[in-house]
DNA sequence: GTTTCATACTGTAACGTTACAGATTGCATT
DNA sequence: AATGCAATCTGTAACGTTACAGTATGAAAC
């Protein structure tokens, strides 16, 4: 009897942390009680519940978790899906730090539940809507027929995606106005009197590839300028083959004379290219890029940045799926940022 | 069909996980019986372990985690605590897959415990220890003498740290061979030629600043030469005061000619700086910088990169604290990481 | 022919929580 | 005096798992 809490195992040799028992006996008062008073409820009368928790500030009492998700199915986390062959800029710290900002001060535990870009993409969706591990999911790349996000309406499973999808079908999402960035990056050129003008666009395959070519295509058609096309290159590529294929590019005649490109680390490949061509950064030609990485500041003077800020993606993405476990509905559960400096695009949804 | 007025039962609607109590009806056995059939347990004849097994694979078992967690006082988490001002370079993110590696085909989960630097370090790991929500911490920004370690330690509770302390206690950590790194980028800078060198170390609170700076001081010692200061600065400072420094520094008349750079990131705001006084790189000046961020080589083809591998930083503290949950002692769980190129330091531990 | 013993299985209890169905009170209403 | 009722509290069961103490069987030992 008295041997077994020491013999037992040595690691809780702690202090036993206290729990709904250890305070219903303190206080005197039922398990049910206790459990009721700390997350006032309606019936508990006002000086009971008073002392219930003073009691339980003062030793400290935290719910058991795990005690919580046996009983209610409630996990108390939030999973973030991440390609671990993505992000070679370090946004995803910043979407991390963003999720963690907009979780403090609520109960949620933040999960990385990572996967490869090679294998299949619904294995984890499937993994945490099978295993039930956790309340909601926040998922990136998105594309415009995402499996993902079909499988998780199906299954009534609340998440919220980086960017958008174009099934007809609502959802919470957050993404970056990329329309908008495409029409500026190109205003901005066109003011510079470039004529020529090239995009490194992100993968065909994610739905803000769509976004941003539209932008850029409408502002070159109302300048009545004409797309000077990189073929099927994209932002995805091994960096290496970005500077090689730039550079190729470069040394044609009639070659661009001003770049879009659609994410940081492809900028530096993109200007690399450019130089290996003899071309001069504000002089033959200029490129603005969204300035994913911080450090592309430092990179080249001559180069222009609209900053997409991932630490606010992070946060409005918590928010997002913290809504749609509260039962909110998709249409509340929608945010575009719009780039600094710039004016949202006509078309947002 | 989805989003609005639905109510609770629907999202339990799904077909319900099979459990160690289906799985005992089904097989006629009982719920001990199978729970021990599938853990390989001893005392199960062969025959009754092959169909528990066989069954629990073909209905796609999963134990419940909140149930084991509740019964066994096991998490299946290991947590990371993360510093969320850190991280301009997005080494996080590497760290982050690096982890995710380790952990593959294992039970665990990762979950990101952030604070803020301002905020007290210790409020992350006294939060996980007193509400046990994980089974072993990954600690990152150790110091010589970590009050986490210190705490950790006492507590008798799984950890490893990324950096090692100076206090004589032995604990299980990963590391850079940041001595060997100092030595070898003071031994190529005189390779060069180079003769006033100066080191822009890591902030002096962290353990591997020591480290980096013997390297750097024992190999200019061999070579005879005297070190340029650069006072209190350090890869912490804002990446608009290293430059600006920097600048001032570089415009004086005996300026270093020789930098060694203690992070990626800094290192874009040191070239900066130099570039601001009118310094050629590969010219007047040589730099030497940790790659903590794969952009940094498209920087400037004369910056001298000694590579930093995170992902790898992340496998082997994912390794070292499952190692010390599973009780190994603190000397098994002990790595150093050599750059490349290089050989390891002498004092190595 | 009883005892001993290993093998292979089972039932119960408990981890900490909450849902649910009561129980007890005091007080106003009839 | 009996009834109804709101306010406040309580006990039991269950979530899925594993530890522990048993039970049943058959075979070997004496």
């Amino acid at each position: 009897m008295h041997g077994q809490g020491e013999n037992d195992d040595v690691r809780r040799s702690e202090a036993i942390r206290p729990t709904l028992k250890s305070i219903a006996f303190m206080t005197g008062l039922g398990v049910t009680t206790v459990s009721r008073a700390l997350k006032d409820a309606p019936e508990i009368g006002e000086e009971t519940r008073r002392r219930v928790q003073l009691v339980a500030r003062q030793v400290g009492y935290r719910p058991n978790r795990a005690g919580v998700r046996l009983r209610t199915g409630k996990t108390n986390v939030i999973s973030l899906v991440l390609d671990t062959e993505d992000d070679v800029t370090g946004f995803v710290s910043d979407i991390i730090y963003g999720i963690s900002d907009g979780i403090a001060d609520t109960s949620y535990h933040l999960v990385v539940t990572p996967y490869s870009r090679r294998k299949d993409p619904m294995d984890p969706i499937r993994y945490v809507v099978e295993t039930g591990s956790a309340d909601g999911i926040i998922i990136s790349r998105t594309t415009p027929n995402d499996p993902r996000v079909l499988y998780l309406l199906e299954h009534g499973f609340p998440f919220a995606a980086h960017g958008r999808t174009n099934m007809g079908l609502a959802h919470p999402f957050h993404d970056f106005d990329n329309e908008a960035f495409g029409r500026m990056a190109v205003e901005a050129l066109a003011a510079r009197g470039r004529r020529r003008m090239a995009l490194l666009p992100p993968p065909p395959a994610l739905t803000y590839h769509r976004h941003m070519r539209k932008g850029f295509a409408d502002a070159l058609a109302e300048a009545g300028l004409q797309e000077y096309s990189l073929g099927d290159l994209s932002i995805d590529e091994s960096i290496d083959a970005v500077r090689d294929r730039i550079a190729a590019v470069a040394a044609r005649s009639g070659a661009p004379d001003g770049y879009v490109c659609a994410s940081g680390g492809a900028a530096f490949a993109l200007v690399a290219g450019l130089e290996a061509a003899g071309l001069v950064l504000g002089r033959e030609v200029d490129v603005v890029t969204k300035q994913s990485s911080k450090l592309l500041r430092w990179f080249r003077a001559d180069l222009r940045l609209v900053g997409e800020d991932f630490r606010l993606a992070g946060r409005q993405l918590a928010l997002a799926v913290m809504g749609a476990i509260a039962g909110k509905s998709a249409s509340e559960l929608q945010t575009i940022a719009v780039p600094a400096g710039g004016k949202p695009s006509s078309s947002r949804s």
